[in-house]
DNA sequence: CTGAAAGCGCTTACAG
DNA sequence: CTGAAAGCGCTTACAG
C-alpha cells in the first residue's frame, strides 16, 4: 500500500499533456481549455495526486503551514496561563480549521528564537494573548510574516488585526446581575500582566460599577502560582474592614482560590459572597456550588483569528478588529438563595 | 533586515569551497579535512546560514517535522478528554523539546485523513492515548511513518514503542493510603473507552483491593459530558444499600462530579467519603477541600515519548516500553480529620 | 579529501 | 491554448 505517490509527471503522462498544463489546470493559472482542464483534474483525482508540499514551497515560497503562538504554557514553573483548558480548545479548533483549508498547524514554543521561527518556514501566524510590545509580534514583523492576534497588543494600537472579547458588554451584564443579587461592594481580581484582555476588563469594570453606583475595588493578582496569589488577594480583601460582597475572579483558577479563602473564613458562597469567574470551564460547571462564569468562547476566537489570517494570506483586507461575544452564564455561585429559582 | 537569507552557495563562495564540501562539512558526511570543516562551519555561522527545510526535504526526504496526535479534543461536543490541562502541558513540553532538537511540532486534528496526514510530510509522530486498534496508529503504519505512543494501543501488543503510567504502583499506594484512612469499600470510577490507561488502572485496582482485603467496586463512566456521567455514577453508588466510603475518580472532571453528588446527599468529604482523583490539576489543588490526586506527569510522558521517537528516527532501537511514575499527592479530600496532621 | 553534476517535484516566465 | 526549459536550495552518488 506504500506505492510511491504519484507526481505531477505521472498525471501529465496519464492525461496526455505536459506538466505545465497540469500545473496550470490544478492551480487555475493561465488560460486553458475547459475540456482539457476537467480531464486533467479527473486524472489527478483518479491517481490520487496531491502536490508535494516541499517542492511547491521550494519553488513558490508558500509552505501551507501556519503557526499558533500560545503564551507561556506547558512546563513553565510559573504558569501565567489564564486557562489551559481554553487554550487547548482554541488550539483544537484552529488545527481542524487549518487542515480543512489545506494548512498545517505548527505549535510554536512561547520563547521561540528568531532563527527557529524563520527556519520552520511558516506562511502566517496567530499570536495568542500578546503582552505589551510582545516579543513574538516583533519577531513576526521582522521576518515579514503576516499574523493575526487573539486580543490586541496594548502597546501597538497600529495593529488592527486582532479579535477581542467584548469586555464592556461582559462587565456591564455581570455588574448588572450582581446588583440584582444585592451586591454593593464588588471586587475584581485581575491578572497583573500586560494583557490587553486584562486592561480592557479593568476599564470596563470601572465604568460599569460607576454606572450602577456600586463600590468597585480592583485587585491585581500576580500570576506566579495562580491559585495561591488569588487566594492571598481574596484573603486580604475579605479581611478588610469593609469586605466586598461580590468578587469577580478574572482567571479560571482565581475563582477556586477565592472560594477557598471564603470557606476558611466561614463565608458562604453565594449567601455571604457572590462569585463570578472570568473563564468558564468544566470545573466551574462542576464545582459546588457551580460557579457563574463568563464564557471566553475559545472556539469562536480561534475561528475568527484563523479566518482573519487566511484573508490576509489571500491578499485581502480582512474585516478587523473583530469583537467576540463574552457572555455570562449565571450559576449558583452568584444567586442569592432567597431569590433561588429565578434562573 | 529582511535581506535574502544566505544559501549553501553563498557559504561555499565565502569559504572558497564547493557546495558539496559545505554540505558534507555541515552534515558530517563523507571524509573531510578537519581544517576545512571548521572553516566551513565558521563561515556558515558568520553568514547566519540555516539550511532551507523545503530543499532539504525535497532532496533528502526528511522534513524535520513531527506531529502530535492528540485524541479528540477542542470543539468536540462530547469530549472524552481525561484532562485538557494535562494535554496542553504535554503539548507544550513536546513543542519545546522538539524545537530544541531542530524539529517543528505539528498539531494534527484527531480525525485527520490519510491524504492530509501524508501531505503534511512528517518524519514521525507521537500518538496520545490510542484506543483499541486506533485509527491514527493504523494510518501511520500504512504511511510507513515512525511513531511512539503515550499509553499503548491495547489491541496491538506487537507495538512496544510506548510510554505508560505505572498504574500498578499507583493503585497499590492509593489503596494502601485509603486503607490507612479507614476505607473498607472502595469504588473506582473509570472512563468507559478503550484506553489502555483505563484498562490498566482497572486491573491494577482489582489486584490492589484484593491484596488489601478491601471491597472493590468498578463503575465504568461514559465520557459524553464528563461531569454529569460521573455525577450520575457517583449518585448511583452513593445511594446503594451499602455505599462506598472511598471513591477513586480516574478522570479529573470525574472528581468534581463525585464531590457534587456527595455534597447533595449531605455526605462530607473526607469525613464520610474519601476522594482521590486520577488526574492532578490546578483545580484539584485549589478545590475545597483540596483533592488528593495521582499525578499523570504529562511533561515527563511527553519528554519520554519524544525521546523514543527521535531515537527511532535516528535509526536506533530505543529502550521501550517505558514506564513513568504515577505518584499520589495526598491532600485533605482523603485524610480523615481524626488523623489530620499526619500529612 | 574535494568537486561537478544530477535530480528531488514543483511553478513560472517565455516561446510557440 | 500548450509545452520545453529553467530553477527553487539542497543531498548524494560518482569521479577524480
Amino acid at each position: 500500500m506504500s506505492a510511491t505517490r504519484p507526481t505531477i509527471r505521472d498525471v501529465a503522462a496519464a492525461a496526455g499533456v505536459s506538466v505545465t498544463t497540469v500545473s496550470h489546470a490544478l492551480n487555475e493559472k493561465g488560460r486553458i481549455d475547459a475540456e482539457t482542464r476537467s480531464r486533467v483534474i479527473a486524472t489527478a483525482q483518479r491517481l490520487g495526486f496531491r502536490p508535494n508540499r516541499a517542492a511547491r514551497n521550494l519553488r513558490g515560497g508558500r509552505t501551507q503551514v501556519i503557526a499558533l503562538l500560545l503564551p507561556e504554557f506547558g512546563n513553565e514553573p510559573h504558569n501565567p496561563a489564564l486557562s489551559l483548558e481554553n487554550y487547548l480548545r482554541m488550539a483544537g479548533t484552529v488545527a481542524v480549521g487549518a487542515h480543512t483549508r489545506e494548512y498545517a498547524l505548527l505549535l510554536v514554543p512561547p520563547r521561540v528564537t528568531r532563527e527557529n521561527l524563520r527556519d520552520v518556514g511558516i506562511d502566517g501566524a496567530i499570536v495568542v494573548d500578546p503582552v505589551v510590545r510582545d516579543a513574538r509580534v516583533q519577531l513576526l514583523e521582522e521576518l515579514d510574516i503576516p499574523f493575526s492576534m487573539i486580543e490586541r497588543d496594548a502597546g501597538r494600537d497600529d495593529l488592527p488585526w486582532h479579535v477581542s472579547l467584548d469586555a464592556d458588554a461582559a462587565m456591564e451584564s455581570t455588574i448588572e446581575h450582581l446588583e440584582t443579587q444585592g451586591a454593593g461592594r464588588v471586587c475584581l481580581l485581575v491578572p497583573d500582566v500586560g494583557w490587553a484582555y486584562a486592561l480592557n476588563a479593568r476599564e470596563a469594570f470601572r465604568a460599569a460599577v460607576a454606572r450602577h453606583d456600586l463600590k468597585g475595588i480592583v485587585v491585581p493578582v500576580g500570576v506566579g502560582g495562580l491559585e495561591h496569589s488569588a487566594y492571598d488577594a481574596a484573603a486580604l480583601a475579605l479581611d478588610a474592614a469593609r469586605r466586598p460582597d461580590a468578587i469577580i475572579a478574572l482567571a479560571g483558577p482565581f475563582a477556586a482560590g477565592v472560594a477557598r479563602a471564603a470557606s476558611e473564613r466561614g463565608l458562604h458562597v453565594p449567601d455571604d459572597l457572590l462569585l463570578v469567574s472570568g473563564a468558564d470551564s468544566v470545573h466551574a460547571r462542576a464545582a459546588t456550588p457551580a460557579v457563574s462564569a463568563l464564557d471566553m468562547q475559545p472556539e469562536e476566537c480561534g475561528t475568527q483569528a484563523l479566518d482573519m489570517l487566511l484573508e490576509l494570506l489571500g491578499g485581502h483586507e480582512p474585516r478587523a478588529p473583530r469583537v467576540v461575544d463574552y457572555p455570562l452564564h449565571v450559576r449558583a455561585s452568584s444567586l442569592r438563595r432567597r431569590w433561588k429559582g429565578s434562573e
